[in-house]
DNA sequence: ATGAACTGTGCAAACGTTTTAACAAACCCA
DNA sequence: TGGGTTTGTTAAAACGTTTGCACAGTTCAT
């Protein structure tokens, strides 16, 4: 490996030289500047990054930490689309991401521990958003550059992206009211995340504001998994009162209330509207295909990532919280006047 | 932030002490040990990873490097479960993953060598297997550690991981075959790709042991796209003589080949029977649901980052190509028989 | 009893950078 | 002409580890 002395020696100047080459320094004359980086050239030179590191302390380098493995069908889908909003942003504002994903939440503290502590990455951006999550807590406490993405109430200090999903809840509730229906259900995911809370109330507002009658027996919890969705239908569809409306916390859950309903006879959208979360490309492609919330996914990454290097490099960031928009995606799974093709 | 320069002060050992107890070092006697341990924990020790990295040479960091943009969408779907293979064997093994995508041909030789040179992960795992890849022909040069899932012909020192694709699409077809069809048609996708040059093998290997006729109008190549499919369709059933029979190279894609269908009128499996690659967790949940060859996706990933380890951590490895075995599963797309509720 | 082998520890060099302080040379303004 | 400023460069310390070598003390076989 050729090393900054090899090329020092060879251009017949000092290590430092080179090294201020390298890093655009004001004060190197126009000559030396284009004869090193000749010979840089020539020679194949590239920085050793650990080198680098140690002496500045700073590794261009972030962390993602991913969900524990019961949520780990959740990411499947639309972790795809964050990832790329991750990865696009951070590569252009050159920094490198490190993925971790975490078996035990032993495992889990002990390995955000060594990266932060072993000043192995400069940031972290967390995917999971548990109530009371001990690993925020240790961030927080430790003032590490942190941004999650999702929504916590105990941190005020911690920077998160995350959509405004009570109100996304409320809007797809509302879609439905507006296509007529009063009977309205919910197959919500598991009670402990903070994203299933917020569309929770959102779905309850939207009941409330529109006078209509909030069951409790029409809302099923489950996991972000298509049996869920599947289940739900069983259960639901077996009720003597059935809604005939249905708001679905996930598409993934969504095509598996499609199956359900399916197996069971009954048609999407004429004996129950659906609409559901998240869009993934292939909700446009479920038969019918199914009205869907758009998070923006993509930008909830690259958001995420961009305010996570705002906040390492600049001191002061002011803004806490970013909320990016929602749009209702309106297809056949939640209208009954379009014409069907068959 | 304490260093192993505080410890040994306390300890009242010298560094070096200090650094054979964090190792583990067999001269070091119990009560030392136990001791610097004792005060490791108390004071919260964690050892700087680059200056580690620094004199050892090696980082435990792997790099994922993406295909670029073009074969985007193609990630999306099976790639979480591949992602999720690598990090569980590598964390596992005690690596850290790093991921990169490239957006340019340029960008990715250039962000590959920095990686590569920079010293910053001790090997790669390489996701695209485009024909005559220059980024694989670099890293074989400099025979830097590099496991290919994928395969190539180029670069027989290249450790690979993958399925037999040719046998799996000989699999698929010959599976149509049994079920009585006789014209069957293949929607494939970009034949830069070897994935898909291999299938399209084992397809005409098919055709022609079964005594069929291979016609090149009912060969489509696309993208790994829904979109794709989609079109293929608009094309395959405007065709005089139609295929009745259908492999499609990626379940996303047969996606989009069910939504063209529809619209257009024709039923699966009646009107054309459906085989397809991946075994996407969707998949199951199509309408109907779509035989899929199940290619092992996490296994691949799993044993992507085992070899690739052990190829870092011993010098010789011998075996340079690993087949993940794959399995046909079939559904509703392509049988006839089922008796379908409604 | 004596040298050999083993055990436990410390010193100091090394890894490849960045950066502070110092300094010589050139330039500028009066 | 001389002091001050600017420009371009360097020497050397520092970052936090690992590790080869040295060495003192202990154990062991003869």
């Amino acid at each position: 490996m050729v090393t900054i002395k090899d090329i020092a020696k060879v251009a017949g100047v000092s290590p430092s030289t080179v090294s201020r080459v390298v890093s655009n320094h004001p004060r190197i004359s126009k000559e030396t500047s284009q004869k090193v980086k000749r010979i840089m050239e020539e020679m194949g030179y590239h920085p050793n990054v650990m080198a680098k590191s140690l002496v500045s302390k700073t590794t261009q380098t972030l962390a993602i930490v991913l969900p524990r493995p019961a949520e780990e069908l959740f990411q499947d889908f639309f972790f795809g689309e964050l990832l790329r909003g991750i990865l696009t942003q951070s590569a252009r504002a050159g920094y490198d991401m490190l993925l971790t994903a975490a078996t035990s939440p032993h495992d889990e503290s002990e390995t955000v521990s060594r990266l932060v502590f072993g000043r192995r990455v400069d940031g972290i951006i967390l995917l999971s958003s548990r109530v009371n999550d001990p690993l925020i807590d240790m961030l927080d406490k430790h003032k590490f550059p942190t941004v999650l993405i999702g929504r916590t109430d105990e941190h005020p200090n911690i920077l998160s992206v995350d959509n405004n999903n009570e109100q996304a809840a409320y809007d797809a509730t509302a879609h439905l009211i507006v296509q007529g229906h009063e009977r309205i259900g919910f197959v919500s995911g598991p009670p402990a995340l903070t994203v299933a809370r917020d569309r929770m109330q959102g779905y309850q507002r939207a009941l409330r504001e529109a006078g209509l009658p909030i069951r409790s027996e029409w809302v099923v919890e489950g996991e972000f998994l298509q049996q869920s969705g599947y289940r739900a239908m069983s259960f639901l569809m077996g009720l003597p009162e059935r809604p005939s409306g249905l708001v679905v916390i996930d598409d993934v859950v969504g095509f598996g209330v499609l199956r359900g309903l399916t197996e069971l006879g009954y048609k999407v959208p004429d004996d129950l509207s659906l609409v559901s979360f998240n869009n993934i490309a292939l909700s446009e492609l479920a038969q019918p295909p199914i009205s869907s919330i758009d998070i923006g996914t993509y930008q909830l990454g690259y958001t995420a990532s961009q305010i996570l290097i705002r906040l390492i490099q600049e001191e002061n960031v002011h803004q806490t919280r970013m909320i990016i928009p929602h749009r209702l995606i309106v297809r056949e799974s939640s209208i009954h006047t379009v014409a069907k093709r068959s």
